[in-house]
DNA sequence: ACAAAAGTGTTGCCATTACACCCATGC
DNA sequence: GCATGGGTGTAATGGCAACACTTTTGT
C-alpha cells in the first residue's frame, strides 16, 4: 500500500444572533489563496500536528477573525475525495456560537476579511461550504428545542423577549409568549433578577439570566430541557 | 509550518440484535499488529486515498470481519494528538446496525478473529475504543426514539414481540405491550402481513413489515417517528 | 393621549398512561 | 389440560395549545 497522502482540516461555522435586526448571522471569510481565490469560504484550515482539532478551530477563528468562541461542538466531518480540486482533505467541521458583543467585529485583526451575513442572503461559497452550512443550521433547529444552547447567543442577562424573537427567528415559527415562559420558567432553570431594561420604547423588561448548575441538577435527576 | 504527518483512519462500532437471547451484540476483532496487539478492538483502519470515508468503513468490515452491513452512519471524529501511542491518528468512528442473520460469523473470512460480544459484557479495547462505543451507545440509544432505526436489527418480517424485546433491550426500561403497538400503528408506517410465525410454544404471531415509503411520506408531511 | 412593548390566567382537548383478561397453539 | 406467548379496550390524568386584555413606559 501507497503512502496515504490525506490532509487534515478544520472548518467552523459560527452563528451568532443580531439583536437589532433579529436576524441569525453567520461568520465569513473572503480567501486570500487559491483555490478559490477571493471567494468567501467559512473559516478553517490546517490541523497542526501536535494540537487537538478543538484547538485547531480555535487558533483558525482567532487568527482568522478574531472572533471569541462561545460554545463549540463537532458537527460532521466531510471526506469525499474531490472535495478540494486539488489535493484530497478530509475536513471535521465544527459549529459554534457566539455573543451578540461578538457581533461588531474588529474587522482590525490581521490582513483577511471577515464578515458577518444574514444566514437566509449568503454569497456564493467556496467548496462544499454551502452543504456544511445548511447541515449545521439543521442542526442548531434541531438541537435549540432539547438544550439550552440558546442562551448561548444571547447576553449573559437578557429579557425574556429576546429569548422569544431569537427562537422565533431561528426556528421561522410562531410561539405563544405565555406557554413559552411559563414551559421556560417551569423547568427552573432560568432565574428572574430585579434588574430591568429599557429599550427606547414601551414597558422596561425584567432581565432573566440562564442557570447552569440548576440545569446540571435538572440532568441528573433525569429532568429534559425542551422546548 | 512543517509538513502535516496526520493519518486518518476510520472505526465501525457495529451492532447486532440476538433474538435469541435478547442481547444487543457488539462486533470486535482482535489486533494481530502492534500496538495492542492480541487485544480486541473495533474494526476499522486507514483510509485509502482515493476512497470515501464510508466505502473505507464497508471495505475494512468486509475484510476484517466479512459482515454485510445493513446501516451505516457517522458518529464522531477523535483527535485527541495522542489517542494513538505511536503516530497521530485521527479516526472518524461510524455505527453500522446489521440484521440477525449476520449473527453468526461467518468466521472463515481472511485470518483475523472476529466476534459478537454482549454489549455489557465486553473484554478491555484497544486504544480509546471504550470511549467510542459509550458514545455509540448513547447515540443509537436516543436516536432509536425519533428514529426508525430499529428495524434495521430485526428481520424484514418481524413478530411485534421482537420489535418490543429489542426496544425493552436497548432503552433497559419496561414497555407496555398494548400502549407501544397502539403507538407505532398509529403512524401509519407498519403494515400488518398475512403471516404468521410460530416460535414453538404459544399463540403463533402475525408478522409486520416496516414501510419505509409510508415513512418517507409521513416525514415529507411534517410527521415525526417518536416512541 | 397614544404608541410601543411587557406582563399575565383560564379553559378545552388530546395524547399518554395505567391496567387485566382471553386466545391460539404445542406438548 | 396446561404451559407458553400473543392479542386486545377503556377510563383517568396531565401536559399542551388556544386565547385577549391590562400595565408601564416614552414621546
Amino acid at each position: 500500500m501507497t503512502m496515504q497522502k490525506i490532509r487534515l482540516a478544520v472548518d467552523a461555522v459560527v452563528f451568532g444572533y443580531d439583536r437589532q435586526y433579529t436576524q441569525i448571522g453567520l461568520l465569513l471569510i473572503k480567501r486570500k489563496i487559491e483555490p478559490f481565490i477571493n471567494q468567501w469560504a467559512l473559516p478553517g484550515g490546517l490541523v497542526h500536528n501536535e494540537e487537538s482539532l478543538e484547538e485547531a478551530v480555535s487558533r483558525e477563528l482567532q487568527e482568522e477573525t478574531g472572533v471569541t468562541i462561545n460554545y463549540l461542538e463537532q458537527l460532521y466531518t466531510f471526506g469525499t475525495p474531490n472535495r478540494d480540486p486539488r489535493n484530497r482533505v478530509v475536513s471535521v467541521a465544527y459549529f459554534g456560537l457566539v455573543r451578540p458583543d461578538m457581533f461588531t467585529l474588529h474587522a482590525s485583526t490581521d490582513a483577511l476579511e471577515a464578515e458577518w451575513f444574514e444566514i437566509h442572503n449568503l454569497p456564493p461559497l467556496a467548496f462544499d461550504h454551502q452543504q456544511i452550512i445548511d447541515i449545521a443550521l439543521e442542526r442548531i433547529r434541531s438541537k435549540v428545542r432539547y438544550e439550552p444552547i440558546g442562551f448561548e447567543l444571547l447576553e449573559e442577562k437578557f429579557p425574556f423577549s429576546d429569548l422569544e424573537k431569537l427562537y422565533t427567528t431561528l426556528l421561522q415559527e410562531d410561539i405563544d409568549r405565555r406557554n413559552f415562559k411559563k414551559k421556560l420558567m417551569s423547568l427552573g432553570v432560568i432565574e428572574e433578577l430585579q434588574e430591568h431594561y429599557t429599550s427606547g420604547a414601551g414597558r422596561p423588561a425584567k432581565l432573566y439570566r440562564f442557570n447552569r448548575k440548576e440545569y446540571f441538577e435538572l440532568k441528573e435527576m433525569g429532568g429534559n430541557f425542551s422546548i
